[in-house]
DNA sequence: GGAGGGTATCAAAGCGCTTTGGAAACGCGG
DNA sequence: CCGCGTTTCCAAAGCGCTTTGATACCCTCC
């Protein structure tokens, strides 16, 4: 059923019965009901490309995600954030196009979403520090915010990040505080913005007690459980090991527990461990007391906000950029203590 | 930049243009590579909206997920499972619509796809085992592939699964061999048709050999780390206690370790545990030697066959159904090993 | 030299909707 | 009863593409 029908149905035009489901006050209330009544009961709903042409406006919103060797965008951080932001999407009438492309062609599938017009704005995930698609987008005048941030970008533009900086040196203070001097710290992949942040924050809290970062107990890696695995494993075999972690996700820190464990180490007790946690849905970290002390911000809400901007955005081209900071809380759970006496790890 | 544009500044007609590009072979070469020239140059890419209203495709694949506080389907499965599906849609020159939905208003989703013709074909995810949807988008007549199977269902319909009965009839088998005649069975939510036919595997498994699945370590529910967890501790605390897990995803089996040491015992010595493995792009199983012995098959690939199916069903809509159930490996990891004397036990 | 057959191009219709610019119908005061 | 503002509806244009049905042109062959 199409809207020629359905207003040949009526014995009305096709404007008038557009015009009544479309909510316009030059109908009638009568006149309103009777289509309405009669779209329910034929399933009418109009055609969205027919629409979309007409309106010029597509209600899409798109996300680009590389799928690669090396890099695995396509992660549980990923799939949370959409639930969030697909939520507000869908609510506001808009749908969300994934395009699963190779991360050779990531350029090409921006371009082409916006040549094509194929979405009336666009979400940038994973923002390097040194990032392209600001300028490509901008160039395309292509609506978008950005899910973190490009340090080295100058120009304006929208975005939603956790404040990555701060989390990671009070954390840091914490496990100053506590008393270890010998922190390690698993990174995330340090071409990511984020990552790069979160480093920043740990060398500035060290430097503000006048203490250095040693690199042999630093490591950045894709976030998985194996490489957090292996990372805790190789700086907990050497001399002057680690007696505490800071660790860029939860998945790591379960590898980084894994590990500890498998040293003969009890985590909580001998060796320490601070993660920072993104609230995934199906991961939480403990019920009432959490299992890892974290730095908690939640990844879904960010993908609320980030749509909710988006969707302003896309109403007005023209407003101002905007922001959300979002700060992370530090959550005490029982992976923290004070740092055992020396004898344990010398033997 | 437009057909029309495009058409002019290069003095031809808009059919010609277009059937240059398409590929068409009332062109000559000369003017066909002059299009394309053209096209490259000014950066023209046909309207997705205008060319889809025109062919009556969208080239665009729907998935719908029901967001919910009880289920949580935006799960890891779902994103590497779209990873695959992606991958194969975008070569084939397709797009991925996700809608994200309330679970009440799920089967309006489906509906609404169909109506609004915004989808050339539907992918279903998590089919219960009496499932409407596949009801539902036969009556809409939408090309549709469900990843999974319902067991109520008697049409036919197109499906990619696993052979979940099978796999989880070995595994216990194993366990079985081992020694082990108290095994713990902690499934996902058994409303959906894959936890029945794992459970069915299991109970099979233990009847064919004279013995009877024992309600008591036995649990269901959604598959996360702490409900893993949870269902361990508790079962480990009672008398007769079981000497061997059995666990439906790596998630939760992650968190039946966590149970197992903090209850004192090792894994793969004191306490076996087999789980499934769904081969989730961050959460590896060990490099060399599996951590988890599991029965493994990768869902990114039941996500590349299912979109292929897909698109070949909208290619031909009247071609019969097809089917592929996936064998799953099973991979020896550390975490079994036989029965350990009882006398662990029973202090 | 005209019929027949390619080859290369085009004008125009149509996809299903929204929206502009009327126009008919109605009510009401003068 | 006319004029005028409202209310209610409509015809037609237009969105940017594909595709049908012609047309124009150039060979070739009898």
């Amino acid at each position: 059923m199409n809207l020629k029908q359905l207003a040949e149905s009526l014995g009305l035009s096709q404007t008038t019965v557009s015009r009544a489901l479309n909510g316009y006050p030059e109908v009638s209330e009568a006149t309103r009901n009777r289509v309405q009544a009669a779209a329910l009961r034929h399933n009418y709903r109009p055609n969205t490309r027919a629409r979309g042409l007409a309106t010029g406006k597509s209600h899409m919103i798109g996300h680009v995600i590389p799928i690669s060797t090396k890099h695995e965008m396509m992660n549980p951080v990923f799939s949370d954030f959409i639930a969030g932001a697909g939520d507000i999407y869908s609510r506001a009438g808009y749908d969300m196009t994934l395009s699963i492309v190779p991360d050779d062609s990531e350029d090409d599938a921006y371009r082409a979403l916006a040549q094509k017009k194929a979405v009336d704005g666009i979400v940038i995930h994973g923002p390097r520090s040194d990032e392209r698609r600001i300028r490509l987008l901008q160039d395309l005048d292509m609506p978008f915010v950005v899910h973190g941030r490009a340090s080295a970008e100058s120009s304006e533009y929208s975005w939603v990040d956790v404040n990555n900086r701060r989390a990671f040196a009070r954390a840091t203070q914490l496990l100053l505080d506590l008393g270890h001097r010998r922190i390690a710290f698993i990174n995330g992949l340090e071409d990511m913005d984020f990552a790069i942040r979160r480093r920043q924050g740990f060398e500035k809290a060290l430097s503000d007690r006048g203490m250095t970062p040693d690199p042999a107990i630093m490591a950045a890696d894709e976030m998985t459980e194996q490489n957090g695995y292996a990372a805790a494993e190789a700086m907990l075999s050497v001399a002057q090991a680690p007696t505490a972690f800071l660790v860029s996700s939860l998945i790591s820190a379960i590898g980084v527990r894994r590990a500890i464990e498998d040293a003969g180490l009890r985590m909580g007790r001998d060796v320490s461990v601070i993660t920072h946690d993104d609230e995934l849905s199906y991961l939480g970290n403990g019920r009432d007391v959490p299992i890892f002390t974290a730095t908690r911000s939640s990844v879904r809400e960010a993908g609320r906000l980030a749509a909710e901007t988006l969707l302003d955005l896309i109403d007005d081209p023209h407003r101002t950029p905007r922001h959300h900071l979002l700060e992370a809380e530090l959550m005490l759970g029982r992976s923290t203590g004070p740092t055992p006496a020396p004898a344990n790890h010398e033997s």
